[in-house]
DNA sequence: TATGAATGAGGGTTCATTCAT
DNA sequence: GATGAATGAACCCTCATTCAT
């Protein structure tokens, strides 16, 4: 079953075929379970040629892990006008974000769950993608304090901290929107804003919560 | 290396052993990688009784599962009064469940990674746990709505939405405070309520974020 | 075919038949030729348990390595008595030396064919036992330089390279006599005394060949 | 690496790269462990090509052992004039079989090691060689007897069994040169010599060794 | 209560070999 | 004359699981 045996194709293309079959098996058997064998077959494709191009399994996950990461990446990157104010940016990266997980969740699957799960190899592959998009949730905090013109020397590690569970919240909402039927990328991505735009907005104006 | 070889004990205190062991083995190793007899030996037991006990390698997963998730539930449950305010309640929630993540790194791994990794089976075990958190959340938003005295109408997946961003938000600080040296819980803490309570505090005044 | 199937063996006596297996197969089919499944069944047991009892493929050929050399080692040792004179010495090892080779054609195919040829870890094994067949042919040709009150004083490197020249005929002759019909251990020797006895004391004589 | 990459070579001089190529990798990996893939490489050339000129790894081997016996065959008939006395004869045929198989360690390893360890077929191919060396050493033992003018009616077998051990001694130093720094072919031809000949005229003088 | 002995099944990997151009 | 694309078959090894005691 897997795709139609056409013989004969160039490498870039196979190799493209193999990818596709493998972050398909990967993210919905898991890496250990997914077995070489299935990957060939649902690539159309025999075992030794996924040898022959991808190596190993170790490094065909690491090629499945790099493809996806940059795909994430770069549509996030793509959704997002640097010119726009800080939470117009914010806004249009996570609706970017969301409908990219939305639409590739067997490659959400593999950069969110199996990768952190087998492995600092792997693990540090994804942390790479992931920096890069605190990093760019901090900034926008940073941002948005100056453009507010108030107190902007939050303490970095507080930003850190800030950033990091947005990008927590962030993922958990796309596994929730995947599985919780008519809830689309636009709407996640409201209900985000709203919760941590408000949010940095007190903390913003001096108004943190604050324990007895 | 292992427990001390101790011979004819009570049924009960060996299940103990074997579930000790097969938590941090499942922890450390991840499931499938974690293998029988690497659990009977750290449990100093020999295989046949470990699947005399716990019958399968999936029964054994399962029993992990359910007991660590217990004992987190229990941990945030014990750590809360009923009687305080609906902040005060979610900040000794929020300290009691970094602490014990914290505190039980392996079982943690288990819950937050390797159930959610590994099967239907396995995922929607956890997810009963999950939702009990989110839902004890969801009371707090509309205790402090009522608190507050303002409109209480929240649309219920809008506060669906909110409650699994937080609890979200809350795993990826459990997560991000056990790898990043000189996090506190407490801090983990304070962080999540600045940005958790002001974002809903901005909600509840009827501020939300607006696109264009 | 293979042993007949027997239960429930001993831990000790199921690694004899494997080894067994193991020295016959290996000797025949050679080192990489021979797979483990053909072991196994030719000891009547399963690939898993030859490998849970001797761990690899790796190991079982050294441990066939190290069994057959310490068999003929110890079948030439014991058929010397170090009270006898030098040559009568040379004599006894060398019948037994043949007798052994001929015996166990298999073991003696894998410590003078197999593991010389199958990388340094093997062949250093071997090594250790050739050097001390070696020592002890070196030591005699001392000792009747002695006995015989000529001039002791051969060059080290001398001795060396006849006591190699010597056991490499014997090799040489252990494999001849295996395959021509009706070439006693005895004749063998007998053949090698000749030649390598004269000679030495052709040598000891102060009567060696020199070339124009 | 391997050669350089010259495009349209006449089929003779392919097959010839191919060949050196092959017995390089046949003598440093063994027979099993050196793949076409790596052999095609180190001879520049694709593999289909390598299929083309020498149709198999079997026939490739063995194409191999013939280009090598003949070379170290003709080596030794080359150093040896047919007019020289007896001795001498020995002496330059040593000496000239010392200088070859140390200049082509590979060559060497090819003929004595591994056509030896992988089967009849090809066992028999370089047996052909080494029965043209006995041969000519047997004839020399025979016109020593008579040049000698001694009784010259040794036993056939015995004088068999001679040779045997006298070119098994020769291939055991040169294994032995080899692996041991500055010893030359001159010099293991020396003690060779000094160590056949001389047990030689002592057997022709008739003084054979006796056991008790 | 507890274990030494044993295995069926399957997974990752590699190799000699061929087709189609 | 020469090669990129492709595969059937096999091999080493491991694992969850059970039997007999």
């Amino acid at each position: 079953m897997g795709a139609v045996k056409t013989k004969r194709m160039p490498r870039a293309v196979r190799e493209q075929q193999m990818l596709d079959a493998a972050v398909r098996t990967f993210g919905q058997r898991g890496y250990m379970a997914a077995s070489m064998d299935e990957i060939a077959e649902l690539a159309g494709v025999s075992k030794p040629l996924v040898y022959l191009y991808l190596n190993s399994k170790d490094d065909l996950f690491t090629a499945c892990i790099r493809r996806e990461a940059t795909a994430l990446t770069e549509a996030v990157r793509g959704g997002v006008r640097r010119d726009l104010p800080a939470d117009r940016q914010l806004w249009d990266g996570l609706r970017a974000f969301f409908a990219h997980t939305a639409a590739h969740p067997d490659g959400w699957s593999v950069l969110h769950l199996q990768a952190r799960t087998h492995g600092e190899r792997f693990a540090s592959e994804v942390a790479a993608m992931r920096t890069e998009l605190v990093e760019f949730v901090t900034q926008l905090i940073v941002v948005a304090a100056r453009e507010a013109r108030r107190d902007p020397d939050l303490p970095e590690r507080e930003v850190a901290g800030l950033a990091e569970a947005l990008v927590g919240a962030a993922e958990s909402l796309a596994a929730w929107a995947n599985v919780t039927p008519g809830v689309t990328a636009r709407e996640a991505a409201t209900t985000l804003m709203n919760f941590a735009w408000a949010g940095l907005g007190g903390l913003l104006d001096g108004r943190p919560w604050a324990d007895a």
